[in-house]
DNA sequence: TATGAATGAGTGTTCATTCAT
DNA sequence: GATGAATGAACACTCATTCAT
């Protein structure tokens, strides 16, 4: 009514509006969980109202679940993926594994409202799992390890998908679980990786005859 | 009088509703996560009145701290550390890993609660690691290794600190993250759970000359 | 371009418009109750955009009030009024209590919403009154009473308008409270029907003081 | 925290506050509707808190349900019926009728709301109906009847029913439709209601002559 | 003109917490 | 000490309405 009415009325772009939401969103749960984010915290960061988050998602709950599809980001594999080989075994765990703690790093807060959740909502879960496990991803490092034993240079007895899921274990181990939850150092979260990586090369590469001289000499010790 | 309060359960009660409260606080907040799971919820569960969450605990927060300070178990890890020395690094790997992901999984409610919590708390985070990254289990377990190298089972070259974080890291993947998170049927974890032992074995097991060197002096320490 | 614009909807759409939403009010608010009828439902139902219930009827309670104005029908009491009197009273009784309780029949969802919203609302009880106590069709029934009493037929020392009244009354119990509140069956509202016709014309036709005297007589009619 | 903090912390009266709660609904739904009701103000004017809404009646609706609950009255019915009979027929009737109107009157607010309410909500006009409809009141007014019809004074051909349902119509009519539906005057009401009751003794008396001559009259006037 | 994006005031309801008993 | 009646602040969500396009 009076002078100071100009309540700034918003770019009438849905499009922009629902997407400010989810960033917003994701900052907010990211600060106080899920349950402390109000929707009117998320509106306010947003600069909406808190009514478009049930006109545009469904609810509290339907937001949560568009920050989760957002997840569903097939690109950024690919990228790795298509790279080619490396001269090593330890050299492609060094690679792979700076990658994925890379892209984990930086859609961090993501990942962890997303995992927090899984963690105690069994639908939530369910739906978090037909997403995250990336069943293309797992088999195209495969593919890469195979390349490795066909060269000669990996063990052929050894099962490819089980280093494969060796390899997924330990990139969610450093990028995740030590940066996000342990809040290991940046720096020993690399010199971590230096080392599994070397480890890992040395557990599937090509018997050199230690392996098997080693545990011909098979006396345990004691 | 006096008799008569006799028939009143009293003073040791006090403790028996403490655990009452704490175990119906992990099934609850297990089922509902810590915001759904409310007092009313966990009093009727424990069968006691809301009020006492608040004298015993201090309200719903204090309640799941007391059950996150009862993670701090030093009685297990310590019951794996006092075993004899396995036959091989692998078989090491494999008893280790199997006894981690059983723990786990007797803890997984209050693991699954505190985890989904620390990911979004930061003061909760900090608390946790303070109770969940025990410097004790590691040096543990860099003791159990020195003793393979030692004997000449192992590279004496390899950081023994970060194996034992590989093989912590490895019992954390399979125990929580496959088994809780990612939902991994127990036979295939038990088939990882092989797989990785054996890979770790032949991670840090001692190359070529090295091994048989060592090996020569093959007698166990200790 | 003044082409074109033949193939945009035009003017006489206004009118359709706001018809369509008064229908679509009246459905919606039958089965939701007037606060239970959102606008987007009444606007979902008439095909149209919410905006237009304000702009057509200046809001919500502007629709309601259209609604009710609607009611304000005067052709339906004019066609009984003009039909031939009966040959008795019950006869008379009969036909203008059935052609009453169809006309409430077929507008029992417009008059069940009115009634309900005037029960509650002192101000739209007010209007609703103007518009419902048709003075003309109590008259017209009057005088239809008047002319049985000048055949001899009716008791002259009745107070027509009373009777009058006594037959709006049976007819709305009848045809609203009977078949719309209580739910009573067609068939039992026509028996009852059937009779209060036969005891209203026993009603008005015997002579004053003959209650007495003629039940000496006691043959029943009929 | 400061000197004015005494907020008045109502007697811990689980019995009390539950009526002040139903009594204060039926005024405020009574003076703004059920849904213009808002739980706040239903609170404020019982002096207690919104939540006591919830956890005694386990929502607004459930206030609602309470109060309909309590439409369930026995007792004024008893009273009429056990009284003696009237001289006549017309008697009866008048003092059915006023006892009727009274009773009504007395708890006009409750039956306008729930009345309003049963209207345009299938579920809750069912439970209603099993409250409103009193068959124990239908029979016991039936019983009286009879005894006139035994005494001479009723026409045994009539249905003794029938008589009964159109006493009770008409009771409604005066009772609740004149006096709050159609703020007909009390002077008016009255006035209505001795000659309804006059009509009623007429139309149920045992047969006059009359009946017959006037049909036999019965050509039709205009 | 008609639309639909946007809003803000207000809803019933929840819940940890307090406190008289 | 233990209870349960009572609370108030805060919640997600609703909806009639407004207004830029």
């Amino acid at each position: 009514m009076s002078v100071a009415t100009v309540n700034k009325p918003r770019a009438r772009d849905r499009q922009a509006t629902k997407e400010a939401l989810m960033a917003a969103a994701v900052t907010v749960i990211a600060e106080c969980g899920y349950e402390g984010a109000t929707t009117r915290a998320i509106a306010d960061a947003a600069g909406c109202s808190e009514a478009l988050i049930q006109r545009y998602f469904n609810g509290k709950e339907g937001l949560l679940l568009a920050i989760l599809d957002k997840e569903d980001d097939r690109s950024d594999a690919a990228l790795f993926l298509g790279r080619p080989l490396c001269s090593s075994l330890a050299q492609e765990a060094r690679e792979m594994l700076a990658h994925s703690v890379e892209k984990i790093s930086e859609r961090s807060d993501r990942i962890r409202i997303v995992i927090s959740r899984a963690l105690l909502d069994e639908a939530f879960k369910a739906r978090f799992n037909r997403i995250w496990i990336r069943e293309d991803v797992k088999s195209g490092l495969e593919s890469r390890l195979a390349r490795y034993v066909y060269a000669g240079m990996a063990d052929p007895d050894l099962d490819i998908g089980v280093a494969a899921e060796m390899l997924l274990s330990l990139s969610f181990e450093l990028g995740f679980i030590h940066r996000e939850l342990l809040q290991t150092s940046p720096d020993r979260t690399n010199r971590l990786l230096e080392q599994f990586a070397e480890m890992f090369g040395r557990a599937i590469s090509a018997p050199l005859s230690t392996g098997r001289s080693v545990s011909e000499s098979g006396d345990a010790p004691r």
